[in-house]
DNA sequence: ATCATTTTAGTACTTTAGTATGAGACCTAA
DNA sequence: TTAGGTCTCATACTAAAGTACTAAAATGAT
């Protein structure tokens, strides 16, 4: 909100600053219409393309984006997060440890303490509930 | 491709109207200069925001949407599907089987022919070709 | 009505997943 | 140095998942 409300301050600002410039050029006699208008779109044209750029990119960090402050908020570790993150790969816990040269065992530490910090019943409901929670990409 | 084309040639056009409409504007002299850059940029900040709409529009459909032709073409029935959703959900057979009035020997068997058409190994692996096939939502 | 597909369900089995518990090694902050 | 957390691994167990069949009932199109 704070970052709409400055980002809509500097274009008011921007907006007056184009008009001076362009009162300026135009009682000048020095500088054609024709490039002051040209400037003056291709400005606008970049805002507006800035403005919804970071609007989508807001969005994505909000849906699709991994909220690392969550995983920490939850507890889970490091190689807790890497393991859940082989889980939606769809990988097994042989397989899992394979991968990240540790034992089946320690797999399986690892999703157990996933399922309890995630709530969740199943690995398949962990991988849910951590899309869920937007701390795996979807 | 061909839509990006159309939409810069009409950007172009545009921009020459509004050339023409600033010359004469500013020839006659019945127009402050203020408004004309006023009605310029606001022109070119919605069309900087509508460009970029428009591109995510077309992101979102094309990443989330549902390939419903796709199902087919695996072979995957209705019910079939029903279940995978209810898999993606992170419930076991037994739960889908009591959501879906069957039982869990009939879940069994619906999973095990969704893994060979999707060819995936495990349940979880099935939810990420699902994904990666755009079958079901990530 | 017949054929093909889907849906349903079972048995018997193997494999994978998950729980509970204990314990040693490591690192870091108090 | 000790306390806390992480990471590692193991054993023993229970639960769930998955495979490989077989087969009956329902559905739907020709």
């Amino acid at each position: 909100m704070k970052k709409t409300i400055f980002v809509f301050s500097v274009l008011i600002l921007l907006l007056l600053v184009l008009f001076q410039i362009g009162e300026y050029a135009f009682l000048m006699g020095d500088t054609s219409i024709e490039f002051i208008i040209g400037i003056i779109a291709l400005v606008f044209l970049g805002i507006g393309l800035y403005i919804n750029r970071s609007r989508v990119t807001s969005d994505s960090s909000g849906k699709t984006g991994i909220d690392l402050k969550k995983i920490k908020d939850l507890g889970i570790s490091e190689r807790e997060y890497q393991v859940l993150l082989e889980i939606s790969n769809g990988l097994s816990n042989k397989e899992i440890g394979d991968k990240l040269y540790i034992s089946e065992s320690t797999i399986k530490t690892h999703v157990s303490n996933l399922l309890v910090k995630l709530d969740a019943k199943r690995r398949t409901h962990a991988i849910q509930k951590a899309k869920e929670l937007q701390i795996i990409a979807g």
